[in-house]
DNA sequence: GTTGGATACCAATTTCATTTTGGTTTATAT
DNA sequence: ATATAAACCAAAATGAAATTGGTATCCAAC
């Protein structure tokens, strides 16, 4: 009972024993750190007495816990709202238009710099078809597959996935109106000018025209909305 | 040059047996059907025939294909890229600064309009505790946070949603750089200037100077991180 | 009797090699 | 010229094996 090795206080030393283990390593990115059975190795101790140590630390809130991937310093991630269906759900079509006007002219004004020759004839495609379209429908479909491809002529996988999940976002949202509106689109609808204005500003690399192109193509999406309702 | 097989309007005749051969087959109910390689030779003709037939029917929108998944019926689903675990791979550091100097300014735009005085209360105690920061694990825990409560302050669910996306790319990301700084932020740490920036023009209303001072640090941040390689 | 250590086992997860698949190129033949 | 076959590539799916946190069991020490 009088040997140190007994004494019912040693677990709060092991406590303390982690906790300037974790200070001293210099631990990933990810704050993943070794493996109870490492752990408990380099430290000495057992891993049940680790595992105790441990759970001391993870109900302080200093670290996670999770099977088959490991223990992580700090708390543990949270849920992102990278979800789109929760995402829709909490959103709406003024938040959608917002987002739009903040990410799509920057993303056209990278795309000036990086569009190829085969980026720009396919925006034609999509700036002749949408012209041709007899539904709305149609002319949705070339609308999106237009802003689409300036958001891949931009070269930068995450921005396209960003751009992505933000239509996924867009489609999802309840909007709540009725198609008041002609049954085909008119031959001076407003995006028609304002789309060939977007791509001639991408093909002469006047990278300033083609942001300022969109914001204000979209600027007037969004009070033509906005309007409606 | 007078039988069938020389007939130049031969491969038509394919995109319309094959045509008929979706409409016949009964397909799995994720609506994809069998490999090239197979179908080819169902079909009887090679595969290179059959492609350009496929390539038809994706021009129409009637299917579409990717590799290593199939091709598949109907119209592709929506969340094609919008998964964090496959972003992160296609992804890298490089990409995921260009995407957040495309991003988090007009981000910190949006949230010097609607930025309430709790969310600048909040920015100014990451400024402090990013200051007092004993180890790089928490510098980098304060600074995420400065960068999300902006981001929070945009008042758009869909931004702030995005902006996490981005967010868990860019700690999916593999680095691959190696820690070579000092165990501690000094207290001439570039970033600490550029935050403060950042909160003063927020809490003006300042919103170009929040902008511009958001765009400069993170290219600070990109020219050091690229240095480094 | 209680405590702690070793061991084995479980299920979730990762890892890695293999296979499959659409996309592309090359050589050959008709 | 055009079509075909074959080979090759990278993305993705697949499946076996290893890893990892969580749990139960047995045993020794006191």
């Amino acid at each position: 009972m009088l040997n140190s090795s007994t004494d019912p206080h040693l677990e709060k030393g092991i406590v303390t024993q982690l906790r300037g283990y974790l200070a001293q390593i210099d631990l990933a990115d990810d704050g993943r750190l070794p493996p109870e059975r490492e752990l408990s190795a380099a430290l000495g101790v057992s891993r049940t007495e680790l595992r105790k140590a441990l759970d001391v630390l993870e109900a302080e809130g200093q670290l996670w816990r999770h099977v088959g991937k490991g223990t992580f310093m700090g708390s543990r991630p949270l849920d992102t709202f990278a979800d789109i269906a929760a995402l829709a759900r909490r959103s709406n079509p003024a938040e959608v238009m917002r987002a739009r006007i903040v990410m799509e002219p920057e993303i056209c004004r990278a795309a000036a710099f990086t569009a190829t020759p085969e980026d720009i004839a396919e925006m034609r495609m999509c700036l002749t078809r949408s012209r041709q379209a007899e539904t709305w429908r149609q002319y949705e479909a070339w609308d999106t597959r237009l802003h689409r491809t300036i958001a891949e002529a931009s070269q930068n996988t995450l921005l396209l996935g960003l751009f992505d999940t933000l239509n996924a976002v867009r489609r999802a949202v309840t909007w709540g109106r009725l198609r008041t509106e002609p049954v085909k689109p008119l031959p001076d609808h407003h995006s028609f000018a304002e789309h060939e204005a977007i791509v001639d500003a991408i093909e002469h690399r006047d990278i300033a025209a083609a942001a300022a192109g969109m914001r204000a193509h979209l600027q007037t999406v969004e009070r033509k909305l906005l309007d409606r309702q």
